[in-house]
DNA sequence: AGTCTAAATGAAAACGACTTTCATTTTCAA
DNA sequence: TTGAAAATGAAAGTCGTTTTCATTTAGACT
């Protein structure tokens, strides 16, 4: 890691390389706040900028990407190779993901068809995963919880 | 527009009968800001918090939608009868529509495969429109306009 | 090992879109 | 006409994100 960030101009640092660490432990897209709270708890002197920092020097390297469903939270998730798409459900706001290839075809497609240079795609399904669909039948209007109240 | 607002308790003003006039004049997606001018060039004693309101009101009586690109800006889309998908200029930031039918079809069977109650779905592809794929070859990481950025 | 420069850090402040508050005005049903 | 509920405008508040700035540190080069 610590040659492959110098090959593009960036040192090596304690409270990175424990940054990097904590993000790669984690199987699950993680927010600038969740990754914070993490890694306070080996070093809780580092900022909350430094980790805010890290997480898009870790996108700006590409090895990671941000996902944003609209709910005001910046999200990252691990590049893989396969891409996917997102099931976020609105109520424990758990993201799962899917396979995308078919779909992505189609997209492609459609791209081309307008002669759109595609650089990224997003494929999501917003609703209720399996356990929140359970008791969550009622409230759902469409608006993301944030968005529910209006005056 | 009066009558079906009175139907779901809501009353009708001068400023919301030309808020609401304003929006729906319009063909494409607007950001708050962007209503707010449209709408002070006709009665510039219109307050910002008056059109946000209002949009959100058009939103929850069924008649348009939010949309979230992730570059911040919240925009608001009018409800068509025929589900769409997305295609965003990063440069220009125009938002191109196109026909999902066949992909919604997939993401319903993926959804149920997995047990998830749907929702919504959004499909959203992000890149260079025609014209702007003409000069901007360069400068494609995968970042936002906004987030290009860092230090 | 010592020195230098660019990069990195942490704390705090700034930013900006969105949302709420509050005093006042307006709508509309009774 | 009148009163309760809703709407408005201005201003302030919220909150995640981003920048600033003074200081420290990494790593290249003597």
């Amino acid at each position: 890691m610590r040659e492959f960030l110098k090959t593009k101009g960036f040192k090596m640092t304690p409270q990175r390389e424990l940054i990097f660490r904590s993000f790669f432990e984690l199987t699950d897209h993680v927010s600038v706040d969740e990754l914070y709270i993490k890694v306070r708890k080996k070093d809780s002197s580092i900022g909350y900028s430094t980790v805010w920092r890290n997480l898009k020097l870790i996108c700006k390297v590409g090895l990671a990407e941000e996902v944003n469903v609209g709910d005001g939270i910046t999200r990252y998730d691990h590049i893989t190779k396969v891409p996917h798409g997102h099931l976020f459900c609105i109520n424990c706001k758990k993201l799962i993901e899917f396979n995308v290839e078919q779909i992505i075809a189609i997209l492609a497609q459609t791209a081309s068809d307008k002669n759109f240079a595609p650089e990224s795609f997003k494929i999501e399904i917003q609703g209720y995963c399996e356990e929140c669909s359970k008791d969550n039948k009622s409230d759902s209007n469409g608006f993301s919880q944030k968005q529910q109240k209006l005056n």
